[in-house]
RNA sequence: GGACCCGUAGCUCAGUCCGGUUAGAGCGUUCGGUUUACAUCCGAAAGGUCAGAGGUUCGAUUCCUCUCGGGUCCACCA
């Protein structure tokens, strides 16, 4: 053995190894308890983050530990296509090495080069999986866009939408004019900004607004019910001056007006604003859209028409300051605007035709099975937030106007269906003549004929869904719920853990939740763990412009990937934020390089006492009379007490705490000086308890460690059969 | 506006759910050490009114209330 750990010399061998004889397939026996996550598919738009590295480890410490208690283990591994994030990734690769758009390639082509871009990045972050240590059944990978999973994820839609739970509507919704897209309000954030509040003459009112551009598509003024200064004008319609001549405004009292902002007077805008939107549903009002798709002013807005919103706000308000229309300008007004969470474009919320989810049903449903214990949380604080959420839970909009993801399963006949957004959004719809009777049908494969009319010119809806819709589908779709084998689906399902960041609790794990229980009848997970951010040293938010990115495979390159393993395992907390640095995966290399060298030592003195006495052979189950080798046992009869106790409460970062205390303070620092004497004189005694408590030792070690293990073990007791496999120490 | 989390050694964090011996670890600091593994090491030490105040209790870092400080999520800003 070297005097130094040398893991490059071991890792990518034992990974081999473990992968070629199988051992990350499970084996399905109805006699044994079944354990089983399904990875969180990981972006395949770029490569893995240590983020990934964290939760990777998390998993395959879970993972590691019940296959090792003979539990038949399954850790399902797949990518996900990520729907917008990875069309916006590709289409700036696009912009910048092509100078094209995705309407230059065409909707097909751009599928087909986006999918070989997703592909070639999925390989890349498979491989880099494998050298992290995750024990995987990769014969069971799967991606979210793989056609297999086209037909289930149809059959969902179908099914909600022949129970009524999904509906066509009018809605507002946020737009984003540079992806081109609609976005949930999820994918929406708030920055502020400051802009000009402009304090504007409607006839004998005065308001205030920062949006002067859309006064085209006033259709009411609304003062509050309760505010004194308006009281007469309630009710009545008042005559203004406007930048395109004389304009009538009824004037509405609606309690959603704060009297304290501005004026106490807005104008009502109920086609670009989604409180006026809603306004308008209560009163009534005219939806007057001055804003079109791409961002430009339209007809209705006569000589500003085709001005960007930023040019016609200052154009606006400067013609109306020559009219003398603005009584005041307040340069100083901060205020929060929504912006696109992945492009940062300023949102125009729009109305636009889109399908919806009715979730309130489906989100009491998810409240319940957590209520009942049928999903637990770790940490169980996160249950509030849970409930919180899902009590005020909003209908959810899964259209998304991209080519990138599932394609939405719904065909109309002839054009009267489908939406102005929609035609403005792919071009080659414009091409098809007009004909059909209108038909919208809902089924989970291409129908050849509308079923009233009999025609054939089918139009299939060109919006994809969510990318939340498919992946919140994914406990049962990657079980092969709708295949004829459904072995996996039977034998695994509801799976046991569902492991993953805090971050997407209402992205993902809320959206798993409602369509697993409204789809299979059962929760989809009985434990969710959430894991933190990974952050660096100061708490920092890791990102590559702060220049604090600690990359996964340059420190396994660099201290090898237990160490790495051992640091994210160490001293964290589900649901608490990850500190990492450097040093501390270098001090977990030095525990590496001492367990090592515990494991040289205890190989030099058996050496010594083959030579001077006879063949060691170790038996597990001495009783020693030596108090020093008593003691030892005792205390590793409570170590194997303690650390099953908190594998089982899935507490690693004790796990790992209580292995590196006892192996590093207790065996070396203590013990084996205390025997160095007794080993010189062929002491078998002492040297069989050193030798049994090591390895049971590194046997628990395993899980967190798979690679430093697996090595000392061979080199120590010369055995074929693998810690991977070996049973848990009791 | 609604809610959640955090505040423990110089730094980064465990421990608190289920109150009870000297409150732990990693890194850093100081002093000393090369006899059968390991200097990626060993021994020793310094360093904490467990954010603050009040309450419950025989006893509170732990439970309750409030205050201060830091962070996050949701809603909303016309």
């Amino acid at each position: 053995m070297d005097k130094v750990y040398k893991h490059q010399h071991t890792e990518k061998n034992w990974y081999s190894l473990w992968e070629e004889k199988g051992y990350f397939t499970p084996v399905i026996n109805p006699e044994k308890k079944p354990f089983a996550i399904i990875m969180p598919p990981p972006n395949a738009n770029g490569s893995l983050h240590i983020g990934h590295a964290a939760f990777l480890t998390i998993e395959d410490v879970m993972i590691r530990y019940h296959r090792m208690v003979s539990e038949v283990t399954l850790w399902l591994p797949g990518a996900d296509h990520a729907g917008i994030l990875t069309q916006v990734v590709f289409e700036r690769k696009l912009e910048k090495e092509e100078n094209k758009s995705r309407f230059d390639l065409g909707r097909e082509e751009f599928i087909r080069r986006c999918m070989e871009f997703t592909l070639k990045n999925k390989e890349v972050m498979e491989n880099q999986m494998r050298a992290i240590g995750a024990s995987c059944d990769w014969s069971r990978k799967s991606f979210t866009l793989d056609p297999k999973f086209n037909k289930p994820i149809n059959a969902t839609f179908k099914k909600l939408y022949e129970d009524g739970f999904l509906y066509r509507d009018l809605r507002m919704i946020n737009w984003c004019p540079r992806c081109a897209t609609a976005l949930s309000d999820l994918e929406v954030i708030y920055k502020e900004k400051k802009d000009p509040l402009y304090f504007i003459k409607y006839g004998p009112l005065t308001l205030a607004t920062v949006r002067p551009e859309t006064k085209f598509g006033d259709t009411a003024l609304a003062v509050n019910p309760k505010d004194k200064r308006y009281l007469n004008f309630i009710g009545r319609e008042i005559e203004a001056e406007g930048l395109l001549g004389k304009m009538k405004f009824k004037v509405i009292a609606d309690p959603a007006v704060d009297p304290k902002f501005g004026t106490g007077v807005v104008k009502v805008t109920p086609a670009h604003d989604p409180d006026d939107f809603a306004m308008g549903l209560r009163h009534n009002l005219e939806v007057r859209q001055v804003i079109g798709f791409d961002g430009k002013l339209n007809e209705k807005t006569g000589p500003f028409k085709g001005l960007t919103v930023r040019e016609a706000r200052i154009k606006t308000a400067s013609d109306m300051e020559k009219k003398g229309l603005i009584v005041k300008k307040d340069t100083e007004y901060i205020h929060n605007i929504a912006i696109c969470e992945r492009c940062q474009t300023v949102i125009e919320p729009m109305v636009s035709l889109q399908w919806f989810i009715r979730t309130k049903s489906l989100a009491e449903m998810a409240i319940k099975a957590v209520q009942k214990g049928e999903i637990r949380f770790i940490p169980k604080s996160f249950v509030k937030n849970y409930n919180i959420w899902m009590e005020n839970i909003r209908d959810w909009c899964i259209s998304r106007q991209l080519w990138w993801g599932h394609q939405i399963p719904v065909w109309y006949c002839g054009k009267k269906n489908l939406s102005d957004l929609q035609l403005t959004m792919n071009p080659e719809l414009k091409k098809i003549k007009n004909e059909g009777c209108g038909e919208i049908i809902v089924a989970d494969e291409k129908p050849r004929t509308c079923p009233k009319c009999q025609k054939k010119n089918l139009i299939r809806d060109p919006d994809t869904l969510d990318t939340w819709f498919s992946s919140g589908q994914w406990p049962y779709t990657t079980l092969n719920f709708d295949q004829e084998n459904v072995s996996d689906y039977e034998y695994f399902y509801p799976t046991t853990v569902m492991e993953t960041g805090y971050e997407i609790l209402f992205f993902w794990v809320a959206r798993m939740i409602m369509l697993g229980l409204y789809s299979t009848g059962k929760v989809p997970f009985k434990i969710v763990y959430l894991h933190g951010l990974v952050r660096d040293a100061l708490g920092t938010k890791m990102s590559k412009s702060k220049g604090n990115v600690i990359d996964p495979l340059t420190v396994i390159d660099k201290y090898g990937a237990d160490s790495l393993r051992m640091a994210l395992v160490y001293g964290t907390s589900p649901g608490s934020d990850v500190k990492l640095s450097e040093k501390k995966i270098e001090a977990m290399r030095n525990f590496g390089n001492k367990i090592w060298n515990m494991a040289r030592f205890i190989k030099m003195n058996i050496e010594f006492f083959e030579k001077n006495s006879k063949k060691f052979t170790p038996d597990q189950k001495y009783i020693p009379s030596d108090n020093d080798d008593k003691n030892l046992l005792k205390n590793l009869d409570k170590l194997i007490k303690l650390v099953t106790d908190n594998m089982n409460s899935y507490r690693f970062a004790i796990v790992s705490e209580k292995l590196y205390n006892f192996l590093w303070h207790e065996m070396a620092d203590k013990y084996m000086e205390q025997v160095k004497d007794r080993l010189r004189n062929n002491d078998w005694s002492a040297l069989n308890t050193l030798y049994v408590t090591f390895i049971s030792s590194i046997k628990m070690l395993h899980p967190i460690m798979p690679f430093i293990t697996e090595e000392i073990n061979k080199q120590l007791t010369g055995e074929e059969k693998p810690l991977i496999i070996s049973p848990w120490p009791k």
